[in-house]
DNA sequence: TGATATTACTTGCCCAGGCAAGTCATCTGG
DNA sequence: CCAGATGACTTGCCTGGGCAAGTAATATCA
């Protein structure tokens, strides 16, 4: 494909709407449910799920931040909250004072427990429930090689 | 698929990890770019687009809202920019009061137009050139389903 | 025909997140 | 051993967007 055309034909039109109408309605469907039903963003309860299967339910927030494609200020501002409600605890990584580790309560991992059913059922009805097993696995290869391009455009920046 | 199960199998889970990457990152690489270049965000470039393919340049508010997958109120705030900058024009549908047209004008057309060709290479760099032309075939075969499905959930809801 | 409902949009209030600047801990070169 | 550089957060300021309430225009129906 030459990327050097200023344009896109009308194949690569619609393939780009169409992915366009994913990426924002799709967080907004799920945004939705969850704030209804739990009080939490998708982003949120992404952090929740990441650290609960962390080893010892602890990461560095960096890390933390990469996992869930998060700037720094972002998460920093989500632990805030999360420590408000009693969810996660930080304390100074005693190998790397620099470091902060976060880890989860188990107040934390009930709130997640809490809302994991319904989350789960509603991404299952929105995204697996309309494909076949082979749509779900061309799905996967696509998308992981533009995941793989983004994430390497975000971090060179 | 049994919608029913409260959890995700393995294969699932590395599906859905890899579109919640794309949902947030590439929407944040966007972003960044159209910024940078243009001081406009991913969405206000998209809401410019529809209006300029538009017949006569114009379109209800609520029409462009449902083609970019918008709210009304953020629509609104987006137009009281465009005003701002005389990139659109509003003005009452004559055919039903209740309705306001939005229309592209000279000035906006023109920003669109310098801000299209790098738009347009970063999106052919993300999206298109990772991968082969089967594969957009079928991201597009299954994103078309996933976009339905999300469509009607949110207008439902 | 006039009161009420409905539709399309706007406004106000609030909160989440981006960016830039600040802080604290560690490394590095002299 | 100690200044300066680097890295990992944190904080403050500002803007964008969600929701709920308000407004204006049209439809409905007694």
């Amino acid at each position: 494909m030459d990327s050097r055309s200023p344009w896109l034909d009308d194949d690569q039109q619609d393939l780009w709407q169409t992915l366009l109408t994913v990426v924002i309605a799709l967080p907004a469907a799920l945004d939705r449910q969850l704030q209804r039903d739990a009080g939490i963003s998708n982003f949120e309860y992404g952090v929740l799920a990441r650290l609960s299967t962390a080893d010892e339910s602890t990461l560095r927030l960096s890390t933390l931040a990469r996992l869930c494609d998060s700037t720094l200020p972002r998460l920093s501002k989500v632990m805030d909250r999360f420590e408000g409600r009693a969810w996660v605890v930080r304390r100074p990584d005693p190998d790397d004072g620099r470091y902060t580790l976060a880890t989860l309560t188990e107040a934390g991992r009930q709130k997640l427990a809490e809302s994991a059913p319904e989350h789960v059922a509603q991404v299952k009805r929105l995204v697996f429930d309309p494909l076949t097993a082979a749509q779900r696995r061309h799905l996967g290869t696509a998308l992981s090689r533009i995941a793989a391009t983004v994430r390497q455009e975000l971090e060179e920046g």
